[in-house]
DNA sequence: AATTAAGTTTACGTTAACGTAAAGGTGATG
DNA sequence: CATCACCTTTACGTTAACGTAAACTTAATT
């Protein structure tokens, strides 16, 4: 029996997939966002599919204009130690601080939506009253 | 009858009621992104509600990660000339790309609620089994 | 009349998040 | 064995989005 040996991914497999540049997975590796395996220190870095699902969840926040700072303290929450009673009440009660923040931005874009196909109907309106203007 | 006399905003009570300071908001005209209103042209800057609006909207894009120059071209949707077609035109084609990027950001938030909430799950059950020990 | 509070412009400083270039190591391939 | 292709580190450069400071004006108070 092997020790899982799931795929591993080469940093110009992951930039690739992702649309980003090796300097940035780089970059976010020395910032502490992700990780890397490496066989001996100067060699190649390689990542497990965790790793990969890190950065993708760190593509994410990004997306939705988190700092990278921010972004590592939320990934952060995952790597609780599950035997630290304290930092598993404290994980819980910031993970709910940043599911109301969701919430409220969910929120945010329903109205923004509303608004936008309000306006989107008096756009079309303003279309069909010159109907035929050229 | 006078001419429609709204309110008018003065620089810090805008930069008060959003948290934000007056340079950001003189950065902000800088870039074109909001307006002013002065008497006579060396005198401070007045805003009026719609313009005090536009700045909210722009602020609330900023809390989605849009770049200065994004939120311009989104704001400036509104600003269309109603007599010409062709802008009409192109900006319900614009505006109807933004509507369906909000969808897919409602819904990778969904997701991501959804994922946190299973994290929260297993970390209170991991918290119930270890009851009792202080 | 002098101080205070709020505004102005100009201009240089700062930080995050990379881009880019230089100089070099490895392993496969024609 | 030379040339890719891909990796490495180090280090300096760049841009957006302001912060901050200086020097000044104007209106209202003391």
């Amino acid at each position: 029996m092997t020790t899982k040996e799931s795929k591993l991914y080469s940093i110009s497999e992951l930039a690739h997939e992702f649309g980003i540049s090796t300097r940035t997975i780089r970059y976010y590796e020395e910032v502490g966002l992700i990780n890397s395996h490496r066989e001996k220190e100067t060699l190649p870095r390689t990542y497990t599919s965790r790793d990969r699902t890190r950065l993708k969840l760190a593509l994410r926040g990004k997306r939705f204009g988190f700092s990278l700072a921010e972004i590592k303290e939320m990934l952060d929450l995952y790597d609780v130690d599950p035997t630290e009673k304290e930092q598993l009440r404290r994980t819980i009660e910031l993970g709910d601080k940043r599911i109301a923040e969701i919430d409220e931005m969910i929120k945010e874009l329903e109205e923004t939506k509303q608004e936008m196909l309000e306006f989107r109907q008096k756009f079309m309106e303003m279309l069909k009253e010159k109907e035929g203007t050229s």
